[in-house]
DNA sequence: CAGATCCATACCGTGAAGGTATCAATTGCC
DNA sequence: GGCAATTGATACCTTCACGGTATGGATCTG
């Protein structure tokens, strides 16, 4: 009924090695131990896992997969083995759900310096469901850009981040103090990434060389300003709703310790 | 050194109803043993779990951390067998990671009804290193905007994705049947898909609204059509370059399949 | 054909897991 | 306050899985 790691570590020995004396050695354990392991497992598991004749050792499908999964299984375990410890140790810890649209850093980075004692896990989602970490336990908090008040969430808007134009330093509009979207009309805009640029730094670099013009939120602006490049605030771009979200049942100090930061931050834009 | 997963079990289960007696009913094992194999079971970790009045049970830090490790790896391995036992049963697998802005529902709807007998993981992935997946073998093809050629991978561009132009449905320029990049000048484009500035769903909101127009590749374009949007093709605009990345060290009938698959997608439009 | 290589089998000792019987401590009732 | 009930821990026994050594059978090599 359940696994035995210590045989799917053997297994996973000896599918990397294809070799049964030599996996015996790296384990530790005599030769012939190992055989007999490797035919309980496959007794244990209902299937065969590796094709033997006395030269040589193959994986079967079944094997392979199981090979696959073992190098995914084994390290995961050990991490949570090491995250227990750490827990032991005193350590907390606050797992962060975020889709890839929302921009955490300064949040996370914030904190961390205030809390150092606490370890952030970052758990990326995919942004049709930025809940779902939440629901099953995985993370204490999820960033979303739109209100879900789904129930059993806990929704904590933390602000408008605003939007900012970047453009060349030496473009006109640079000189203004701010911008509204009507001084941008004619301007050309760069949807990025397009196929010249994906990373953001690209697209800084493409709009340094006067490319020209994207509207960024704040976050964003302030964490790759460069002296070529001028950030003015768009003040009539519609701004972004971030909202936290928490699990209603846990209210520790070190959640309320985050959400301060985070509505913190954009408040000091 | 290894963790024994049927004293986590045991334990989750104490963890789960707070009470040796009832749990070692829901186990089928006696109580006395259960309690032996969670003091052996602490005495292996190096910390203590549980917290045992004669009349009450609670979890430590430790143990509040392992259950819920618990709680993710149990099922993990289960499923895993499972997906051993599949492969044992003949079952192809093939996983693809994508990064949340590309669009692969149209492709993977079409292989699996060419393909009824292969499962289909879905890895979703960071979109700063869409190719992770990929190099630790999660993932036999990967899902990339842009042209990667970094070693190791095998990068098969499978069309450009043309563009169209999404604005509302009483927009003036809605009525034609087609438009040129010239056409827009002097439109107001929005600054999305932007990874990191807003969801899909609120760019699309905010074109309704009348806040500008946006250039969407074609996928996107037919899952997101409602009826206040308009979306017209852009003959001229360049498309959008969407590649498939493979490790080069696998090349069997199924991921050949997909290629072709995918390629297809994308050439008939 | 002889020797080397390599995995499998046979057999043995130790220790962990499961069981039953019972103890010790706390709670609750009278 | 004292007694019964509840609950987790301990003691002791049996079984079986895991480790070891010795050896067999098959295949490749010179």
């Amino acid at each position: 009924m359940d696994l035995d790691l210590r045989k799917l570590r053997y297994f996973a020995t000896v599918a990397e090695h294809r070799h049964f004396g030599r996996a015996a050695e790296r384990l530790f354990i005599a030769q012939p131990v190992l055989s007999r392991q490797i035919k309980s497992f496959e007794q244990e598991l209902g299937c065969k896992l590796l094709i033997r004749t006395t030269r040589s050792v193959e994986l079967t499908a079944a094997g392979q997969q199981l090979y696959e999964e073992a190098q995914q299984i084994l390290p995961s375990i050990a991490a949570a083995v090491r995250r227990v410890h750490d827990a032991d140790q005193g350590v907390q810890r606050l797992a962060i759900a975020f889709s890839p649209g929302l921009y955490v850093a300064d949040a996370i980075r914030e904190f961390t310096s205030r809390h150092a004692d606490v370890e952030i896990d970052l758990i990326p989602t995919r942004w049709w469901e930025p809940d779902r970490p939440l629901r099953d336990g995985r993370a204490q908090i999820a960033y979303l850009r739109r209100q879900f008040d789904e129930s059993g969430l806990h929704i904590v808007p933390i602000g408008q981040d605003p939007r900012f134009a970047c453009m060349p330093a030496a473009h006109p509009l640079a000189a203004r103090q701010e911008l509204s979207m009507a001084d941008l009309d004619g301007e050309r805009m760069l949807d990025v990434p397009n196929r010249r640029t994906s990373s953001i730094e690209e697209k800084f670099e493409l709009i340094a060389s006067g490319h020209g013009i994207a509207l960024v939120p704040l976050s964003v602006a302030r964490s790759y300003s460069r002296p070529d490049l001028a950030h003015l605030p768009v003040t009539d771009a519609p701004g972004i709703e971030t909202c936290l979200a928490v699990a209603t049942d846990r209210h520790d100090r070190v959640l309320r310790g985050f959400l301060e930061t985070a509505t913190a931050i954009l408040r000091r834009g």
